[in-house]
RNA sequence: GGGCGAUUAGCUCAGCUGGUUCAGAGCAUCUGGUUUACACCCAGAGGGUCGGCGGUUCGAAUCCGUCAUCGCCCA
């Protein structure tokens, strides 16, 4: 077969994939094996794939592909989620460049808008990962808001209200004036902001005198039902049980004292709005104060505030310290620095506001998510982020699950309207209350069981209106890694006692909160078993200014792009070759280009050994024979160092092992000790052995390059149809020699010798020379002659016993020196001619550097020496230290006189 | 303001229970190289007071204290 000679990943991953889609090799189904599971952190519907999605992803990938070769049924569930409040304002958005607005709309239009975008939408980001390579099962491609996922949502609700768990109450929410809903206080982003301390005069009622506050809010005044000091502090002493008039309106409100004032911030005088601010909230409760709200839900005021209605707060800001200025309350503003909450989806600043709201419990429910994760059941990658998960876990409050929006799942909570006056309780002509039921069916059921008078021939004398409200998409997303095999409605079937609990779950640790402290909480609530095992927290894709990858930054660069210019593999690679796991990666075009390179370097190591003729009448030559035999006792070292490397998710290692391994070992040494001289055949041995080695290399990196290794290993050999290495076995480490892999790098370092005095001595690596070893102390090793006859380009290897004056340098501590050359002709012909043994060359040699070289080499051995005898005379160290330690001491003094002898032979020489 | 974490080569980071020649890797830099896979390559080299100071120890990058700087989370 022609084999090109550029490497072309669009073709190459293109045909793969649907290879692959095609064999169905990423679907599983329950059986016999272990289960290896990954669900994914399902991507917003109104996504598109960023970097951020590529490294997530990618991790995931190499995960999933490694435990598959492992021989576990590895099952990878795509998925996405609905994201309520996000793509409501992309829906509304999108409605108002049409010249819509969501308000002249029925509920049930706006989801036909909202379904008919996420149809549109929704697919983009699951698409785009399969041109990165994703194994998904994408048989299980699940959706937040699909019927299985919907109904494991309101089930879930019913049962923990059915538990006591959830409940309904006016609290202080994050209120979002742009949404118009209630955000959790995870969605609110706080902000440093240049703002103004308002300091504001309030008349004492009754007496001369004003009482001056300091507020950044001056529009809340008109909110405002008290002025509060600290009981501690003199300087109000004398204000006690007075009234002041709130300015402009002359409101008449009472100065009460309370130690949550700080007398040192502003003038220690502070004005209670309950309605708008969270601690004066509290304050209002405590003194039973009213509230009034002053804002209406898109964040201009209110009738009740009296003044500037229908005007937007930020406005009114502005106008009203004009007022305030004109009327003399104003007594000095000053700059100042606070901390201002934002919507994270919107971005417009959070109003508090008083609201009435469902709350989860976060109470005993949290318990086992708070020991599981401190004993490291669950085990989190780095481990720092234990720490936060526990310091968020201890200060847990109630989940504010109500959003005020229609994208998403309805609350299932059915008020009762009748005519009829409500017997039981009978609070008000008709007010029944509600009930929770996952249908309106149900709830019409309940209603008659808990009301019987409602029931029986007065059946239908009442009416059910459903909750306008939707559930928060955390409280959908929380259920994932159970609902995708619908355990929630069908707890006991075949698919999640099958994979459940995963085991690896890859995000980022901005959503530890939002999600992952959730999903183990929900996860021993609902099947009393961890989520996942593992948790393993990508860091953050930057650019090389370590500036966050964003939008608006420009900074970003299209992954699609990048896979088009460096191909998959090369982007994968490029990714993960510096991304430790919890760190951030700067991310350059210099990556996946270096990717890309070494996709490229594995295409030519296999069109050398493709283009290679096999002559199986050839004897394997002893070279051959020990480098295949070397390299089978390193690669079993190297899979055992890469899989520990795995069981610690240090992914990055892993992949540098595979890197280093292919480059050096595989291509640069292997390679080229078995590579048959110019246009000679391979004896049919060394072939058939290095084709094994080839397969189980690319089986190797496989995982992290799918392409391209696939592409290989389906030219290596004849394959059959429906032969794949995404369904080979992972190379097995098998224990290794040490003591041979030692020796080798010693031949390693033998044959760079030579290389360097070549170039020392201006020797060409055609000119073949003759060199001499001197054994040292330790011996010298001749087994592996032949290699370094073949790497070296040596005639032939003296032994000698006594040092000569010739080019040399050391290894361990035997000495190799270049004797003589034998000059090689090489005639238009192409044929070689051996000329006669020429003598010794002059070669350029100077003295003077080599003897500082080996001085300074000398010096620094000495003191190395020193340092070890100083230890070892030491009584304490050798009384104290453990023998082990000892021993390894005295074995580095015999090296280090061993070397000083061989080096001081070699001053002796040169001087 | 509270909590957590970090600080090791120009950059990004490893370095496990204190003890192997432990001061490392990749990238970048510099030097040399086009011999028959690969210049998307090969062979070499330089580069660090392990943030500062103090302590524990026979021995500290590693443990403790403290200071400095930075980052993240929470209020």
């Amino acid at each position: 077969m022609e084999i090109p000679s550029k490497y072309n990943p669009a073709e190459v991953e293109d045909k793969w994939y649907k290879y692959w889609m095609e064999n169905k090799f990423f679907h599983s189904e329950p059986d016999e094996r272990e289960s290896y599971t990954i669900v994914i952190p399902p991507p917003n519907v109104t996504g598109v794939l960023h970097m951020g999605h590529m490294l997530n992803n990618t991790i995931q990938d190499i995960l999933t592909r490694r435990a598959r070769m492992l021989g576990k049924n590895a099952c990878w569930v795509p998925g996405t989620d609905h994201a309520s409040i996000a793509t409501e304002a992309r829906v509304v958005n999108k409605l108002k460049s049409e010249g819509i607005s969501k308000f002249d709309l029925s509920r049930e239009e706006f989801l036909e808008h909202a379904w008919e975008w996420t149809h549109k939408h929704g697919g983009i980001i699951l698409e785009q990962l399969k041109k990165l390579g994703a194994s998904f099962d994408w048989d299980r491609t699940a959706f937040t808001m699909d019927e299985i996922r919907s109904e494991s949502v309101i089930k879930t609700f019913v049962d923990l209200y059915d538990k006591g768990l959830i409940y309904r109450g006016v609290r202080m929410v994050n209120w979002d004036p742009a949404a118009k809903t209630a955000l959790s206080d995870e969605e609110v982003i706080f902000r440093e902001m240049q703002s103004k301390l308002y300091y504001l005069k309030y008349k004492i009622e009754g007496e001369e005198g004003f009482v001056t506050i300091a507020t950044t809010r001056p529009e809340t005044i008109l909110g405002d039902t008290a002025v509060c000091v600290n009981p501690l502090d003199e300087r109000f002493l004398k204000l006690k049980g007075k009234r002041v008039l709130v300015p402009l309106i002359n409101r008449s409100i009472p100065i009460i004292e309370d130690e949550y004032v700080d007398m040192e911030f502003g003038t220690g005088c502070l004005k209670i709005t309950p309605s708008h601010d969270v601690n004066d909230y509290e304050i209002g409760l405590r003194f039973n104060l009213p509230s009034i709200d002053i804002f209406n839900e898109d964040g201009t005021m209110s009738e009740a505030a009296g003044m500037f209605v229908g005007e937007d707060r930020f406005a009114v800001r502005e106008k009203i310290m004009i007022d305030l200025e004109a009327a003399g309350n104003v007594a000095k503003v000053e700059d100042y620095t606070n901390k201002v909450g934002f919507s994270e989806r919107t971005h417009v600043p959070i109003e508090p506001k008083l609201s009435a709201q469902w709350f989860l419990k976060m109470g005993s429910i949290i318990q086992p998510a708070i020991d599981n994760v401190l004993d490291d059941t669950i085990q989190f990658y780095p481990p720092k982020f234990k720490n936060t998960y526990r310091h968020w876990m201890e200060n847990i409050k109630d989940w504010c699950i109500s959003r005020q929006l229609w994208w998403g799942h309805r609350i299932p909570v059915w008020y009762i309207k009748s005519p009829t006056p409500a017997l039981p309780e009978g609070e008000g002509a008709t007010n029944y209350g509600f009930v929770v039921a996952a249908t309106e069916e149900e709830a019409r059921k309940l209603v008659i069981q808990k009301f019987p008078s409602l029931g029986g021939v007065r059946g239908g004398s009442f009416s059910l209106h459903q909750d306008e409200d939707v559930l928060d998409t955390w409280f959908s997303s929380w259920l994932w890694p159970i609902s995708v095999f619908d355990g929630i409605s069908n707890p006991d079937n075949k698919e999640i006692n099958y994979y459940y609990p995963t085991n690896d779950l890859v995000t980022g640790p901005d959503i530890i909160f939002f999600w992952v402290a959730r999903m183990i909480i929900s996860g021993y609530e609902y099947r009393d078993q961890f989520p996942f095992k593992n948790v393993y927290f990508t860091g953050m894709v930057r650019d090389k200014q370590r500036r966050k990858m964003s939008k608006s930054l420009g900074n970003s660069p299209d992954p699609l792009d990048l896979i088009d210019t460096y191909g998959a593999d090369g982007v994968r690679v490029g990714m993960l070759l510096c991304s430790p796991a919890g760190g951030d990666l700067m991310f350059d075009e210099s990556l996946p280009q270096q990717g890309a390179g070494f996709v490229t370097k594995i295409w030519n190591s296999f069109r050398l050994v493709n283009g290679w003729e096999v002559d199986s009448t050839i004897p394997q030559p002893e070279h051959s024979k020990l480098a295949i035999s070397w390299f089978h006792e390193k690669f079993s070292q190297i899979v055992e160092q890469t899989d520990d490397h795995f069981d610690k998710f240090r992914i990055s290692d892993a992949l540098m092992n595979v890197y280093t391994t292919v480059r050096d070992e595989f291509s640069g040494w292997l390679l080229e000790m078995v590579k048959p001289a110019y246009q000679q055949p391979i004896d049919g041995k060394t072939y058939e052995e290095l084709i094994d080695i080839f397969d189980e290399v690319l089986r190797f990196m496989h995982p992290f390059m799918p392409f391209v290794s696939e592409e290989v290993w389906q030219l290596l050999k004849e394959r059959k149809q429906g032969d794949s290495i995404t369904i080979c076995s992972w190379p097995k480490s098998t224990g290794y020699d040490e003591t041979l892999i030692a020796q080798f790098e010693d031949v390693k370092e033998a044959i760079a010798g030579l290389r360097n005095l070549r170039i020392k001595c201006s020797i060409k690596n055609i000119v073949q020379i003759e060199i001499a070893i001197k054994e040292g102390e330790k011996g010298y090793n001749s087994v592996f002659n032949s290699i370094i006859t073949k790497m070296g380009n040596i005639s032939t290897i003296k032994e000698l016993s006594e040092g000569i004056d010739a080019p040399s340098f050391i290894v361990g501590s035997s000495t190799f020196y270049i004797t003589a050359t034998n000059i090689i002709i090489t005639p238009g012909t192409g044929e070689l001619n051996i000329t006669s043994f020429a003598p010794i060359v002059t070669v350029s040699r100077n003295v003077e550097e080599e003897l500082k070289k080996l001085q300074a080499e000398l010096d620094y051995t000495k003191g190395f020496l020193n340092s070890v005898l100083k230890k070892l005379c030491n009584e304490r160290f050798v009384s104290s230290a453990p023998e082990a330690v000892v021993a390894i001491e005295r074995a580095k003094q015999a090296d280090a006189e061993a070397k000083i002898k061989v080096l001081e032979e070699q001053i002796a020489s040169l001087k």
